[in-house]
Order: structure tokens, then C-alpha cells, then sequence
DNA sequence: TATTGTTATACTCTATAACTATA
DNA sequence: TATAGTTATAGAGTATAACAATA
């Protein structure tokens, strides 16, 4: 108790599990039901949300994909694959010229109408039934925090562009200090 | 309020983004750390750590299968890249000849031993340094009741073995009852 | 020089279903 | 017949770095 190591708390190695698990399957699950009810990824799905969300406006493929967990060459790969389905339209920004804004497709609209409803109720038998209010509040709150200083650290799309010898993320955290 | 659409709350949709971001971006920063300091992605790192834990006896393909996100080819897969590198060995069952029992060697121990402090570290800096120990506990709770319940639903590894005609997982989630 | 986005290649992983063997 | 595990194949996705264009 109290000494200095590096081991992690039973119970943290619980908080750990459960967060890591419990989205995991829940994850899953929306992945299967999107795939059969609009044929979409879920990892799709959700650029397409985050591309909708803007609405006529548009949004910049980075902002997409500093809003989610994509590279942006992954991101590329994926708008290419919604675009082919027409679900998505890419044109320059006007302003910067080096950008392109990611728009949703009537279609796309569309499909966004006819999938919310499965996914949304699918996450909300398996994760809010499951809670009262006054725990999901809780939770979020909490989760939301830590995602919100999380945001705050450096960008996925300007992860490692620059030179070689950056250390990834999180400061020490690959050390392997061995062990007892 | 109070009407009977299949929609989110507010508070359920920020809910659910925060569990759902939180857990990719710890999950992402975890990989990539894993990849670099033992060469396994956190998926091979996870199996292997669920065949660890069961020590000099092993543990069942199916029960590892089933402590994880996994489908059993998957896991087929992944063991079979853990046994190239003679972090596992793999043996028949004694009681029942249909189970193959997953087994750590001495050599999967060193790589856990000494890829553990870096991932507890990782995790914890991202995770539970951003948390006092009241809200750890609080989420804990909450997550791990939810994902006790989520593995009482039917197991990932029997899923959609028998006939073709089985709705997935959760009732009703996939019909897109489209939407005003 | 830094940023935005795309591309090309190779590689890893997953999905699906078929298959063997034991219970 | 149901369960445990493997395999084969095809396709989807990712990682990396190089690339072009604009700021």
C-alpha cells in the first residue's frame, strides 16, 4: 500500500476491464446490426454521423477524423468507400484550398434515417436499460470528462507527421521497466 | 416527452460517445505501445494475457474466446500467431479430446512481465489519473454490472452455429422503422 | 517549412462456411 | 445432433511512407 510501483489496483484493473469489455461487445453488436440493416461498418457508420451532423455545411476530413479514432488515410479510405455508394460528396473547401469538405448525399441522409433507429435502440437495450438515470448520468459525466482531456491532447491527424525520433502519446509509458 | 419514439435522450447519445471514444482512444494509444515495446498488437496482447492468468494449466480455446471480443476462428488465428513465437503452446484436453488447452510458456511470461508495467502505466495516466478514487469506484460499479449482464446474454463463440434463420444478439434493433 | 489530403504497397485481420473429430 | 477447433479463401481494413498541392 502507498509504495511507489507501477501495478495497477485490483479495482482499476476491474474499471479497466469492464470500460474495455463493455464497449467492446456492445461494439460488436452495433457492427453486426448496422452491417444487415443499412450495410454500413460501424467504423462507417459513424463518419457518416459525423459528416451528417454538419448538415449542408460540409466538415473538413480532418475534423472528421480528429472527432474519431481514424488516420487520415484510413479516413480517406472510408469516405472513398461512402462515396462510392453515394452516401457522401467531396468537394475543396473555398477557403483553404488545401482541404476538402466531406457533405452528406440526400442518400446518405437517407440511410442515416434508416439506421439510427436500430443502432439507437440497439445501444439502448444493451447499455441504458441496463442503467437507472440517475447512474447514466453519472457515468457520463465522469466518461465524458476524461474524453473531453483525452480531445485535449495532441491530434491523431498530426500524429508522427514530422520527424522520426517524437515518443508516441503518453509520456513513459513503454518503458518496460521489468518486473517482480 | 414522454412519447414513445426510439429515440436517444440528449444525455444518452453523450453518454454513449463518451464510453464509445474513451475506450478507442485509451484502446489505440494501448496498441500502439504494445506494437512498440512487445511487438503485439493489444489484441494478442489481451488473449495473451487471458491465457496467463490460468498459470501452468491452461485455459480452454472456447473460454478464452469467450473473456474476449473474439470469434473462434479469430482466435484460432491469433493463438496460432502467439504459438509462431512461442509465447503459447497448445495441447489437447485430457478430459474432453474436442478442447484445446492454450497454455503460456516461460517466454510468453517474460513478454507479459515485461509488457505489463508499460500498459498499466499507459492505461493509468490516460484513465485513472484523470479520476479520484470515488468515481473510479462509481464507474467500475456501474460498467460492471452492465457487462456482467451483457455475458449472461449467449455466448459470442456458439453464436449463429445451427441454422441460418436466428435473429442476431438483441430483439428487434435492426428493423429500420424509418424515421419523421 | 508545416499542413491537408491522396495514393501505393504490403500486410494483417476478419467473415463465412466447410470440414474433422469428439460428446 | 451439438460442441470444439481448424482451415481455406476472399475481401476488408490498416500501416507506412511517399507524394502533390497549398499555406
Amino acid at each position: 500500500m502507498g509504495t511507489p510501483e507501477p501495478s495497477i489496483s485490483a479495482d482499476e484493473m476491474r474499471a479497466w476491464a469492464a470500460l474495455f469489455e463493455t464497449s467492446n461487445i456492445v461494439q460488436y453488436a452495433a457492427d453486426r446490426n448496422l452491417r444487415d440493416s443499412v450495410g454500413l461498418t460501424l467504423a462507417q457508420f459513424e463518419i457518416l454521423l459525423r459528416i451528417g451532423e454538419a448538415g449542408t455545411d460540409g466538415r473538413r476530413m480532418t475534423d472528421v477524423a480528429d472527432a474519431l479514432t481514424v488516420s487520415r488515410s484510413g479516413l480517406t479510405y472510408q469516405v472513398g468507400q461512402l462515396e462510392k455508394k453515394g452516401l457522401v460528396r467531396r468537394e475543396p473547401a473555398p477557403d483553404d484550398e488545401r482541404s476538402v469538405i466531406a457533405q452528406i448525399t440526400p442518400a446518405g441522409l437517407d440511410l442515416l434515417r434508416a439506421g439510427v433507429p436500430g443502432y439507437v435502440s440497439l445501444v439502448r437495450e444493451m447499455l441504458f436499460d441496463r442503467l437507472s438515470h440517475a447512474d447514466l448520468m453519472t457515468v457520463t459525466e465522469i466518461l465524458d470528462d476524461v474524453r473531453k482531456q483525452l480531445k485535449e491532447q495532441p491530434k491523431r491527424s498530426t500524429f508522427r507527421r514530422a520527424s522520426r525520433k517524437t515518443a508516441p502519446a503518453v509520456s513513459g509509458a513503454s518503458g518496460a521497466d521489468a518486473v517482480g
